[in-house]
DNA sequence: GTCTATAATGGGATAGAC
DNA sequence: GTCTATCCCATTATAGAC
């Protein structure tokens, strides 16, 4: 029992304040820490932007390993429901297709995954746990995804489905840094062209020629 | 000319020495900033490990971006030539098999690549420029290894050279972040196939089963 | 070519007033 | 819940001794 957990009918009384500076100051750290990382991000920086003092934002998040975890859960949520949703009913594929769409319109959270994902991947950094298991689920969940779509017959069959789904991940993360670096590069043409051949299948090769 | 270019003959004097010191400087700095990042990273550190005084190791590099670009270089300078003699030889799969194993010995250096890469995926980073030319120069040397395969009759010719090219390189860069983050990823294998079947070959997958 | 010393700035974190 | 003030440590960079 916590004071994040009001009784019923409770309207929050003044927490409700408390709840959206969270999400203001999560919101302006995952700006600050897509662009400079976590080591070089700062707290500073983040109270400079929201025109508060170092200490406010301390007060919510009581260091910076929390705010970290807590900006990392807030940027992967997001799109998570919807992406699954339309994988289990328009195939793998058309999952993709959809969360490259969305993820064009959110840079920046892009961003955030790409810098803190390399810089933990070196086993001594805060969020190199959340990172292996995020990863773990990933290419678990993706690989369950061909799976099924292989028993509707949506995919072909000699696909190892492990494989497969470490593949279409790694080129989507490498796309991603490509298209964060260049605009240029095409990045939703090329993604679902690539995830289209890895899948075995080149049906969607042809509608989209 | 300067003092990195003695008259001929010349044994190079107290150069010799000073040429050493900074090659040392050099790979204890790609060891800071793969696990630190450019931000992150610090001329402390870098002189510490190597029992110097930050001033000698400034003495050497001027500044903390000087010095980058002197990784950033020497980090990719390693296996290139070898790497193109192998693709011209051998086709475009056999460069990479070759390289993918080259690069399982120096976790260091992709480490550094990787977090430098996504760090410097924003506009105003100091080594944004040298990393947007880099994937510039990667996709057009592959792409034209795609069309010399095509030509010697090594890979499929309804294979689009600059989508492969680009789709290539991100299984890579994206396999390679799986694996550094967590090394029980079978880098090699995945990557190897996943090259082949982008390609549009499946010789090797049939080899390999 | 390498050192000590120092400057000026910015980092995370804490205490206590209101 | 937000503030000011403060602590202590790390950063880049420069100047000058040897």
């Amino acid at each position: 029992m916590t004071v994040q957990d009001p009784a019923p009918g409770s309207v929050r009384g003044q927490y409700a304040n408390t709840e959206a500076r969270r999400q203001q100051i999560i919101d302006a750290t995952t700006l600050v820490f897509a662009t400079k990382g976590y080591t070089g991000g700062s707290l500073r920086q983040v109270a400079k932007d929201l025109d508060l003092s170092i200490t406010s934002v301390m007060h919510h998040f009581p260091s910076k390993v929390i705010l970290l975890e807590a900006v990392l859960e807030n940027a992967d949520e997001g799109a998570r429901e919807e992406f699954q949703s339309r994988t289990e009913s328009e195939g793998l594929l058309g999952g993709i297709a959809w969360l490259a769409e969305y993820n064009l319109g959110h840079p920046e959270l892009l961003r955030l995954l790409a810098v803190l994902g390399a810089e933990a991947s070196t086993s001594g950094h805060a969020a190199h746990a959340w990172f292996h298991r995020r990863y773990v689920t990933l290419r678990s969940e993706m690989a369950a995804a061909v799976r099924r779509d292989q028993a509707l017959g949506r995919t072909d069959s000699s696909v190892d489905p492990d494989m497969a789904a470490a593949a279409v991940i790694a080129v989507w993360d490498g796309l991603q840094l490509q298209w964060l670096t260049d605009p240029d590069v095409p990045f939703v043409p090329v993604l679902i062209k690539s995830v289209g051949v890895l899948l075995g299948g080149n049906e969607i090769a042809s509608s989209h020629d």
